[in-house]
DNA sequence: TCATTATTTCGTCAATAGGGGAAATGAAAT
DNA sequence: ATTTCATTTCCCCTATTGACGAAATAATGA
């Protein structure tokens, strides 16, 4: 038990899954939307979805070639509903936090072909400037 | 803001800090009281203490010559309250926290000189067994 | 069947974390 | 003032973590 508690505060305990919970509180995403929106690579944020699932925090569903995460409704253990209730409700003013619900937004208006498709997608410019475009590699 | 949630997430991300959190749940402990039950260090005691301190869940009194640490009340941010609160609720019939509040109620018959006196006090075989005994180093 | 492609796994690297011993700190007592 | 001693800080060691590119998977589409 005690080890299972220490997985969720491992889960929780770097900024960068903390913004991918806060980011599917609207709703499902696919590993590619989530990529475009952190700025990271495919191998990291697949790490990264891996950590928080094992924790019991997200569930996935495979659908043609996509994998969509969400936010765990039933799940594997009793402190994961806890925690997920105690996220969604606090950081909505953060600026990491709202800057990710802006593109997520931006994303949202595209399709999958177009966002997944031909190369890795990245937001230019603000707020992380990367040197790849939205061309392919 | 995420990075103070962060530093919460990262206390709570250890085993032995969360155990350090439900040992005080009853009340305030020194830091040798603290280490006898946990059968660590004082250094590395000492620095799981600076953590959750630094994270705003531990509060700290001096009083002599010992230190006491307490779950903090008003804390220095938002979500320490509402992460205390949770852990305060669970993790009650955890095989490790049983064991540590057993040997709490062992460790408050004792007074703190013939706790913290003459070498570091350990308590031998069960649960965990350390080649130092109640004698001096 | 074979090519395509989104995702995951593997291997590697630098940075961080947990553990402890030894020395420093600081407060009380002689 | 000096000693005592609980606690903290400093350093070192090992293990883990986050990041990435490259290769392996898996599932669709031609």
């Amino acid at each position: 038990m005690l080890e299972v508690f220490e997985t969720i505060g491992r889960a929780i305990s770097d900024q960068t899954r903390i913004r991918i919970l806060k980011m599917l509180q609207p709703g499902e995403l696919c590993v590619c939307q989530i990529t475009a929106i952190l700025g990271l690579a495919p191998a990291t944020v697949s790490k990264h979805l891996s950590l928080l699932k094992i924790a019991g925090l997200l569930s996935q569903r495979k659908r043609g070639r996509w994998v969509y995460y969400r936010l765990s409704t039933q799940s594997i253990n009793d402190y994961a509903p806890n925690v997920l209730s105690m996220i969604g409700g606090i950081l909505a003013d953060d600026k990491t936090i709202t800057e990710d619900r802006h593109r997520l937004e931006r994303v949202n208006l595209m399709s999958l072909e177009e966002l997944c498709g031909k190369g890795r997608f990245v937001f230019v410019g603000e707020p992380f400037d990367d040197p790849r475009k939205t061309v392919s590699a």
